[in-house]
DNA sequence: CTAATTTTGGTAATTAATTACTTAATTTAT
DNA sequence: ATAAATTAAGTAATTAATTACCAAAATTAG
């Protein structure tokens, strides 16, 4: 099945996970976001170690241990997020990154950069504070 | 570096390649496709197959031998193309598919949908006669 | 008819992403 | 103090996509 859009397994686990986190009061564990967003736990624990060091939360560890956003929600996008998992969103011309092309334009038109563009663009426009009761 | 829009390198490839044979007065070859494109002739081949198979190509062995349009380019969508390679555009609302969701609503909104709205619609507006310069 | 060229189709190797496991470090509760 | 729970970090296993290779079939040119 053709699936245009790429949103990694591990750019989903993050930002459901912290959307997760923010609805929750105190504290959640690994396990618990692993059992409601079906995900691997070691993966999700992998991808949140990313985020603590970045500094979008904190971890406590032991017993009642967990993470919790490290600062108020209104002030961490969407952006933010998958920015930390993935690395800067690429708005350049060319969707394929080869060295030659044997064409004078690109047979995508704008489209592939207007997409880009679009959902960064969302994400960008989101704040964890927005999906406080979702 | 964060990719959104997932173009498989098989897709690339195929698309390209489709647009060279268009601007070929008789037949190319892979050897000359590989060139050109700066992919492996290796995979050029397989996706040629498939179009051969899904009757957009006729191939022909032996010396000055290779691929040639098998109906005039008016008729081929870049979709055509696209689908015959990585199966039909999925629509659908959710980007991840996993068996649960743990949220109401979709945390990207209509934006994926949109995107890959987008993105179908502008390679069933382009046929391959509109690459015939290009 | 023979040699050279090219696609076809099957299979193997490589690479990147994901998932799994293991040990160590930290914290809490008793 | 000790045991239990939990994150941290490193590494291994698995999977999917891509790339490479090879033998067979077809075609052309001489």
């Amino acid at each position: 099945m053709g699936k245009v859009v790429n949103i990694t397994e591990a750019a989903s686990i993050g930002l459901h996970s912290m959307v997760l986190i923010t609805q929750t009061k105190g504290q959640i564990n690994v396990n618990e976001i692993a059992e409601r967003t079906t995900s691997s736990k070691y993966h999700i624990a992998k991808i949140l170690q990313k985020l603590v060091r970045d500094n979008y939360l904190t971890s406590q560890r032991g017993p009642a241990g967990g993470f919790a956003l490290a600062k108020p929600p209104e002030t961490i996008s969407l952006l933010n997020i998958y920015e930390s998992i993935e690395g800067e969103i690429n708005l350049s011309e060319c969707p394929i990154n080869k060295p030659t092309c044997p064409f004078k334009k690109c047979i995508f038109g704008k489209m592939t950069v207007k997409m880009t563009r679009d959902f960064r663009d969302y994400l960008n426009s989101k704040y964890l504070s927005d999906f406080l009761d979702f």
